[in-house]
DNA sequence: AGGAACAGGTCCGAAAACGGCGAGCTCCGA
DNA sequence: TCGGAGCTCGCCGTTTTCGGACCTGTTCCT
C-alpha cells in the first residue's frame, strides 16, 4: 500500500540533494537519492512553495549554515505504531547527543526489542530531521546509515558530537 | 453426443499434421494427431474440395508462411454457451497479443470463473484459427495447452508476441 | 444422480527469513 | 592475567513466501 502525498520538491544540501515529500499534516518524507528504502518515483505535484516544504526547506539550510540546531517544522510521518514510537524517540535526541540501538529500546518499554529498533530506525522516512543518524552502537560503532556511513559521520561531526563523546560513554563504562 | 461433421480433411502444418472438419455452415474442428480432446476417428467424408476447409487450409498456409495474422473463414464450432462466450473472447484476441484467463473471465461477464475459462479454453475444438494458444496464466506462465507446449511456444514466437511481454508484466508487478 | 478433476486467480493466515543489536563466550597476544 | 577482537546465539517487528480454501462450468467416472 502506497501512500500519498500531497506536494513534493527538491532541495540542496552539502550532502547531496534531498527530496522532500509532505501530506496537508505536515513533513512526511525526506530522502538522499539513491539511498535504501527510497519510495522512488512520487506520484505528488512538484511545489516547494507548499507550506511544510517550504518551512522544510528553510530550517534545512540553516542548519546545514549551522544556524539552528533543532527543527521545528511538523513532522507527519508514515508507518506502524512501533515505528511511530521509534521515531519519536529519536526527535528527544538533543543535537549533538548520541544514543543506542537498546536505550532507545529502552525508553519505548521494550528493552529487548533493540534490533528491532534498528530495523525501525533504518526506515525512518525523515533523513536528518528526524536524527536517526545520532544512533550507534552501544559500542560506539556507527553500524549503519540509509544515506550511507559517509553522511553519518559528516552530520555528526557537523554537529559537533564528535566521536569523543562515543569513546567516553565506551570508556565510562 | 457427438456432431456430425458434413466433411473432412487433412492438411500438413511445420508443427505437423491437422485433421480438418466442417458443417455446411463453416469450419468446425482443428486438430493436432494425438492433442488431449481429439474427437477420434470422424465418420464425415473426406473432401478437401468442401468449401470451408479448402478455404481453411489455404489461410493456414498463408499464416504459417508469415503472409497472415487473422482468419476469415467462417466458424462453427460446437459447444456449450459457456464455451461459445469463451472462443468468442478467444477471437477478439489480436495476433502477438496475450490474454490471462482471469482477463477472459472478466471479459464476458464472468469475473470469479477463471477457471471454468481454462477448462472452456482447453476444449476449443479449433486450433490455432482460435488462438487459444494467446492465453497464458496472470504470471505469464504458459501452464498448458492441448497440443503440447511446445506448439503454443512455437506458436506464440510465429506471431512475435515472444515472452518479452510475458516478463514484462511479471518484472512490472 | 453425485463427486472428482481441470490449461486459474484471489484472499488470508501461518511460517520463515531478514535486518543499522547486544550480551556472553572463546581465543590469542602482550 | 587482563584486554580486546571475533564468533555464536537470542532477541523482536516487518516483510516476504508459502500453503490451503474457495470460486466456477464442464466432463468423466462411479
Amino acid at each position: 500500500m502506497k501512500t500519498s502525498f500531497a506536494a513534493q520538491s527538491r532541495v540542496h544540501t552539502p550532502l547531496g540533494p534531498l527530496t522532500l515529500a509532505a501530506t496537508q499534516e505536515g513533513l512526511a518524507g525526506a530522502w538522499f537519492d539513491g539511498q535504501a528504502h527510497h519510495p522512488g518515483v512520487l506520484e505528488a505535484p512538484v511545489d516547494g512553495e507548499q507550506r511544510w516544504l517550504a518551512q522544510a526547506a528553510q530550517e534545512l539550510d540553516d542548519y546545514f549554515a549551522g544556524r539552528r540546531r533543532s527543527f521545528s517544522v511538523p513532522l507527519d510521518p508514515q508507518g506502524t505504531a512501533f515505528q511511530a514510537s521509534v521515531w519519536l524517540a529519536l526527535r528527544r535526541i538533543a543535537c549533538g547527543q548520541l544514543h543506542s540501538y537498546g536505550a532507545i529500546a529502552e525508553e519505548i518499554g521494550r528493552p529487548a526489542a533493540a534490533r528491532a529498533v534498528g530495523a525501525a530506525v533504518g526506515r525512518n522516512p525523515i533523513s536528518v530531521i528526524v536524527p536517526c543518524h545520532r544512533v550507534v552502537g552501544r559500542d560506539g560503532s556507527l553500524t549503519g546509515y540509509a544515506g550511507g556511513l559517509p553522511r553519518k559521520e559528516a552530520l555528526l561531526k557537523l554537529e559537533g558530537a564528535s566521536l569523543e563523546s562515543v569513546l567516553k560513554s565506551t570508556s565510562a563504562t
